[in-house]
DNA sequence: CGTATGACGAGCC
DNA sequence: AGGCTCGCCATAC
């Protein structure tokens, strides 16, 4: 591509490629993660502008484990891409976790600490 | 450089 | 409990 990535964007995918598989994380705390008090919105936007194939670490990004704070997929199925909702939720299916029709799940269940975890190679 | 927008979130009503 | 409004942050125009 000819742009180049926007430095804010790229931290936050760097985020949320540290998810694990079978956890999931809220908008917000993938913005407090990236350095963002309340950057929910921008996280949502960043996904949104998430290069299609982009790989961290060797591997694509998990946008699907990317969740709102009320536990419930944020992807709305009226929009340029219907069935957005339902992808997401079959991503998540695949990794074992239950996800109602609705789009909602277990939050405190799911949720991803963060803490235990760091794959971002933490310059130390 | 000001305005509008969005895969959010917390507060109010 | 459900719905509306305002605040936040980084892009797009």
């Amino acid at each position: 591509m000819t742009t180049t990535p926007p430095g804010s964007f790229h931290s936050i995918w760097e985020v949320v490629s540290c998810i694990p598989r079978g956890r999931v994380a809220t908008y917000g705390q993938i913005a407090r993660m990236a350095g963002l008090l309340n950057g929910a919105r921008t996280v949502g936007w960043a996904l949104q502008a998430l290069p299609d194939g982009l790989k961290i670490r060797g591997r694509g990004v998990p946008w699907h484990r990317v969740i709102n704070a009320q536990g419930r997929i944020s992807l709305t199925d009226s929009g340029r891409e219907m069935g957005g909702l339902r992808r997401q939720a079959v991503r998540l299916r695949r990794e074992g976790i239950e996800v109602s029709s609705a789009g909602a799940l277990d939050l405190e269940y799911y949720r991803w600490s963060g803490e235990r975890v760091r794959c971002r190679g933490r310059r130390a």
